[in-house]
DNA sequence: GCGTGTGAACCTCTTCACAGCG
DNA sequence: CGCTGTGAAGAGGTTCACACGC
């Protein structure tokens, strides 16, 4: 396959797509237009056929997509046909909560390890996985050829945490920190800010008020 | 003030700006540059500069904007000056880890109280919270006139939680649901999706090891 | 001189509308 | 006839580069 360079937003639908197509597979359905796709999602049809039209042509003209032959063209093009394995930096109430949930999906994702350095939390129970020592983390790390790791230290934390991830060569991380985080340039690093999607959702009641008037 | 007509992105940047100017303060810092600001966030000078005089003159030519005054400003256009409070429905994992956290982070959120519909876990102690019985939660809402929600729900209990908090007239949720909801126009839903992040980060990183070769 | 505020060029993404295939 | 795939038009956001004020 050739990797062909497309915008964030575009993959961001095509895991909205894939996850859309599981659900359709379970209710037996065999057979998806880019319509029913759309109206899924929240957004238009020509949206969808234009995501998915990038990548080749998927569709049947006059019929639509079959959802198996779909899941697994899209699941190839996001590469998570066989997804890494996730490891989890920092056992403290949202590390332990996020093995514990669900919240991984159905894509196949599955949490390795989870991580800390308090000694006091060290070899404690979270779910089914026994809090293992920081120090551990870059054997583990080295062991996967490719691992994705979540950052979810409290205080100022993060960017220590991510300095050990980075040396033992880690490329991928989600951060639940809220300061910005400093990476290498082959290093990715996206965050997931509950603060500034409460601004968001603040804004837009305050403003809708303020038109209302 | 007027409302203006603006991007979520916009919107989004403006909230990490304020983050960042809070930490500023604490440093003792007083004036801050656009270059500054921009290098803090991971953007250019031009975008903070362009995000600000959307909504006035905050600078000053030749030295650059002071703390205090943008972030004052900045929370009036976001309408976080006094921020509303913020309910969680649901009290598994997610919705606990969230109040003992502080992902809300600085900007002055509160949770107010959390809630469940299952009798097990009602009256439980979560962080300094009791966790209360998913009845109440129509009488907190109609006490306010504005609240955020957030639903942290297992299963497929996201859109009943959802019907409940649009009766009692909440017009702001933060959804941890896999599945979209479906609210009314006038309910602004966001969604913060975990596993829609790590098929971003899988993606991303499976691409540059294909372009490597 | 330094840094803001902004017209203008640029670029990217979205939507429209229709040709073409099953 | 229905739905996909796509050129073309449109909308929106970003970057450049410079005039202006401190």
């Amino acid at each position: 396959m050739i990797a062909i360079k497309v915008s964030e937003k575009s993959i961001r639908r095509l895991s909205h797509y894939a996850r859309c197509l599981r659900l359709a597979r379970i209710r037996g359905e065999v057979i998806m237009t880019s319509q029913q796709l759309a109206t899924n999602c929240g957004i238009s049809s020509a949206a969808v056929r234009r995501d998915l039209s990038i990548y080749g042509e998927f569709g049947k003209q006059g019929s639509g997509y079959k959802v198996d032959d779909l899941l697994i063209n899209i699941e190839e093009i996001l590469g998570t046909t066989d997804p890494p394995p996730v490891i989890i930096v920092g056992a403290g109430s949202i590390g332990c909560a996020l093995l514990i949930s669900g919240l991984a999906g159905t894509g196949g994702y599955t949490y390795d390890s989870i991580y800390d350095n308090d000694p006091a939390k060290i070899g404690k129970q979270c779910g089914n996985k026994q809090v293992r020592s920081i120090d551990e983390i870059s054997e583990v790390i080295r062991k996967h050829k490719e691992i994705i790791a979540v950052i979810a230290v409290s205080g100022g934390a993060g960017q220590d945490a991510l300095q050990m991830l980075v040396e033992a060569g880690c490329k991928a991380v989600l951060s639940f920190t809220l300061e910005p985080l400093n990476a290498p340039e082959d290093v990715e690093v996206r965050y997931i800010e509950v603060s500034t999607e409460l601004d968001v959702l603040t804004h837009s009641m305050r403003r809708k008020e303020r038109a209302d008037q």
